[in-house]
DNA sequence: GGGCGTTGTTGAACGACGGTCAACAGTTAT
DNA sequence: ATAACTGTTGACCGTCGTTCAACAACGCCC
């Protein structure tokens, strides 16, 4: 499972499609998604680089999938766990989030800064990322008594910018310990809430 | 003052550099800061591919010039008044901060989204504006007996990302008016001051 | 005002890389 | 074994960032 070029096999379409989809993710390790050169690409998975565009139409197109990767793999592990109570279930979401963020640095960073590329398209997964966390906190802490107005939404989003800004950060200082980034990250959400509606 | 190439004229070096920045700046209306192409940047701007690479060492290195005047302008313009008492003063910035994303919205979304690109030092900038706006937030709102523990200096970083998150979503919408933006934004800084050093 | 040095400016040339496509070869079925 | 299907190749093209030696506009001096 190295990099290098093995030997030249035929693989099944969808494969093919992970391997260089999952190699594309891993090296983000090392490049950003703008370095992420087709030429490369094809050296490491052991292919020509023609091979690359029968399974993605342009270098774009194939961005766009290792980023769609990250986003899918974020959010289903940061699945709120719904057997849990409202405040419960949003700090171990959070708590989750630190983790993945922790584990998988570059390949968020990719997800967080890759917006920047040319293509919108780019743009509307990482706005969809973000609307997917903040739907899924609104229906997860329900409980809090939230209303869906045009202040919460804004708010929630806001949170979430809030939350992603604070724990790269902490990431690159780890000044504080991880208990005390969950208290910061959740309360300020606590917070957030129209006043009254807490307990 | 067109885009297009009047006549072949000697400029000062200063003139020339001023001439390419701003155009480039202008530029980001329509393109993303990946697709300032130096073959457009030349042609509108009436001379030679070769003459930006003797103002710019390399094509990032215009994107990075390009991106800290950006930068410059922003937090010139958002410079809080210092003969304002804290909560106004910080009201102030944010409502100027307002303004200017406003006025420069595509521009300010290529400083805030042009760190995808390659180049470490466009990190830089990004951290750097960050870090500046967080620093003299923290100077300006001094009153508030904010201290510049770990945890306070990730708070204000959050609430940055929080403001620019909740002004961009802001303008894509406008289903709040100015007034409750302003109060949502400057509300949740006051309260991520530690308990009791509030009035 | 005409030559001369300084230097802003050009344009041809090169390399790297994204993208195309007709030919090739591994696999499977008969 | 042969043939059909299709995953895969490698040569080719156009675009674009980058270099560099030559050029020409401007100021200066006599």
């Amino acid at each position: 499972m190295g990099g290098v070029a093995t030997e030249r096999k035929r693989l099944s379409p969808e494969a093919r499609r992970a391997q260089l989809l999952a190699l594309g993710v891993r090296m983000l390790a090392t490049r950003t998604l703008d370095q992420l050169s087709v030429e490369e690409i094809a050296e490491r998975a052991g292919v020509s680089r023609g091979l690359l565009f029968h399974y993605f139409s342009s270098k774009q197109d194939f961005h766009l999938a290792v980023v769609r990767e990250i986003s899918r793999a974020m959010l289903e592990a940061t699945e709120p766990d719904p057997t849990l109570a409202p405040q419960a279930a949003l700090r171990d979401s959070v708590s989750s989030f630190v983790d993945f963020v922790s584990e998988n640095r570059d390949a968020y960073l990719a997800l967080l800064r890759g917006p920047a590329s040319s293509d919108p398209a780019m743009r509307a997964v990482f706005d969809a990322t973000r609307s997917a966390m903040a739907e899924r906190t609104l229906r997860a802490v329900a409980g809090f008594g939230t209303s869906t107005g045009a202040r919460e939404r804004l708010a929630v989003r806001g949170w979430i910018a809030f939350t992603e800004e604070a724990v790269v950060s902490w990431l690159s200082g780890e000044e504080l310990d991880r208990e005390e980034l969950l208290d910061l990250v959740t309360s300020v959400f606590v917070v957030l809430q129209p006043a009254g509606t807490l307990s």
